[in-house]
DNA sequence: ATTTTTATACTGACCAGTCAGTTCAAAATT
DNA sequence: AATTTTGAACTGACTGGTCAGTATAAAAAT
């Protein structure tokens, strides 16, 4: 039988040795920045030898974009996951955008560092990783958009929404909120984050308890 | 008796010559980050021999943290005025923070380089002028959660509203939007962007048009 | 046997910060 | 009024250090 090793597109082996790169860089970045952040850093705190970067990656930019790459495809799955999953338990489309903010948090929660990173780098112009950036960003926007014009014309939200732009909004909300529970109040749970943001996404925030 | 350039805190030249340094420095970080811009692009932009630079901030990163006391400072006062402008007018909290959102777009809409580097940089740990930003970080929010605070008191928000998340969570909204307004999709007016917001702060979305 | 990693040394470009010297307008002196 | 002095503002070549990326021979893992 065929080792658990030779898998598709490399060795189980240096598949951990880029995961390891992944993690050291990913919080390294998100602290620093990339410029700031050097390869050997990148190398000591993988616990890896500076060779070893360039035998895995053509270059320090090669290496961010695939992380970036790979952190954005989680999330995407994550989003689309959560929103499928509401529609089979039949629930409306305010059910799947709360559900998708739950699985905004979550990430976000799993994910700190990467989301940091992520946040900082989204609407820099005139860097070398820009164009894939762009990419992995309208991937992921666009599950929201995608259950929002659902959600029009299903007849459960307003005609007169702007998709594209409550869209950003939302992923806005969601994003802030949750740096700033990280940041400054990380002893909340999960779920009372969460419940703040559906009472202000729900518009019951004005109005008496 | 004193000559009519040494006004208070500097002459007027010198002052000139930050301002170009500001403006200068302010879109070169947006556009690629404070690590990967160098002086000499500063001082080359700015129209000003290197040398300048050190003559008038004792570093680089000197020259940034001014720069966003600078910005800040424009943000909050824009802020404050727009709140206390309703107040006046005898609006609500409602009204408030709806004329808030409004100081928010426009303020982007002046600064949009400043914007995109003060979120670039605002999360981030371990840096020179962390502490910096967080002060100024809360004096911003701070407006937003001191609206939210006495439209609970008045009992025009619910006491359920969480101040410090809500706070966050608009911040996050206005910010993301114009973002991606100024971004992608630059040719729409600050009027319909407002709209947009507007109807998505007071719960307009659900329900038809 | 081949792939992957290590350890170490090296190169060349780049860049923050320095400093000796220049400019120039206002103030003081004649 | 003409001349000299002063000092703040500015200049740009230079320096010392940093860092991405390369090289390579030997070891370890598969």
């Amino acid at each position: 039988m065929e080792s658990s090793s030779a898998r598709s597109g490399g060795s189980t082996r240096r598949e951990a040795t880029r995961q390891k790169l992944y993690e050291a860089a990913v919080t390294l970045i998100a602290e620093q920045g990339f410029s700031a952040t050097t390869v050997d850093e990148i190398a000591e705190r993988a616990g890896v030898a500076k060779g070893t970067v360039y035998y895995n990656f053509a270059s320090k930019s090669v290496l961010f974009e695939e992380l970036l790459r790979h952190g954005v495809g989680l999330l995407t799955a994550s989003l689309r996951e959560a929103a499928e999953q509401t529609a089979h338990e039949g629930g409306g489309k305010v059910d799947a955008l709360d559900a998708m903010v739950r699985a905004g948090l979550v990430f976000i929660d799993r994910y700190p560092a990467f989301t940091q990173l992520y946040v900082a780098e989204l609407w820099r112009t005139n860097r070398a990783w820009q164009s894939t950036l762009m990419v992995v960003r309208q991937e992921a926007v666009a599950v929201v958009e995608g259950v929002l014009r659902e959600g029009v014309a299903g007849g459960e939200f307003s005609e007169e929404i702007d998709v594209q732009l409550t869209a950003a909004a939302l992923v806005g909300m969601v994003l802030v909120a949750a740096l700033d529970w990280k940041s400054f109040q990380p002893q909340r749970s999960l779920d009372d984050v969460h419940a703040a943001l559906s009472r202000l996404l729900q518009g019951r925030v004005s109005g008496r308890a």
